[in-house]
DNA sequence: CTGAATCCCCTCTGATACTG
DNA sequence: CAGTATCAGAGGGGATTCAG
């Protein structure tokens, strides 16, 4: 998962403001992991420390022993994340964040608290913006 | 596009840290519009000023004129863009950020500093990882 | 307990063509 | 110029099954 996205960074010359700079494809990677559906709630669940495999499953509710394998994988590749295998009889494997995978928590946390603060006002917005549609005749 | 998520919210009270709190499944929501292909891009060419449809199209490479039209109305939806249609001859349309939707700039400029300062250390984790197991042997 | 492998659905996304 | 409609391909993600 997490595809190269081997595109050029043309588009960064034509943007003239600070963060707009900052930005272009090559955060769109890091967004793209960030933004997946379970990325985030597992490195969330990993801030309280190492955390076995079982245990992250039950605790990202939801979550199919599939798409957790995958996720983990992917975050082990990006450096965010440690895996640690212990050779015993009934296999026992522990996750645990990196010194990246903390700091990465830092700006996700800013924007949590945005999402936190603004949840009210989007679904007002979409509330309204779906009524005028439905109102307006759209089948 | 921007499904639901109507899950329960359990979870959250099974995490004990002050940034894991404020996460959860909420988070999620609004992770996926900024984790989307193309919502941020669009954002960031929006700081700049109202734009029109085409130009934001070309600023934006690569995107379709399907998926603009479909994060635009994403957007819209969510609160963040306001659309002004001027009834002339040749259609003329205006996108511009809401406050809302400037607010939103803010921390997602600082998950892209921490993008561009941490991309090399996560490339050469990548290719550390790739090596290792092209290495051993896996097909 | 971990996790790889398969099957399958369904959404996302792009290409193309068509209206106002 | 702005937007919709349609079709087809790629990939995400779940359920299940098998293996170390």
């Amino acid at each position: 998962m997490i595809d190269p996205i081997p595109e050029s960074d043309e588009q960064c010359a034509t943007v003239h403001t600070a963060i707009g700079q900052a930005s272009c494809k090559r955060v769109g990677q890091v967004l793209s992991r960030v933004g997946d559906k379970w990325s985030i709630l597992i490195i969330m669940f990993l801030t309280d420390g190492p955390q076995r495999f079982s245990q992250i499953k039950r605790s990202v509710d939801g979550i199919s022993q599939r798409m957790l394998t995958l996720c983990l994988r992917g975050l082990e590749r990006d450096g965010l994340v440690k895996r640690t295998v212990y050779e015993v009889v009934p296999a026992h494997v522990e996750y645990e964040l990196t010194p990246l995978g903390h700091s990465l928590t830092m700006p996700v946390a800013g924007l949590g608290r945005w999402a936190m603060e603004n949840l009210d006002e989007i679904e007002r917005a979409r509330d309204h913006f779906d009524n005028r549609n439905t109102l307006s005749g759209k089948k």
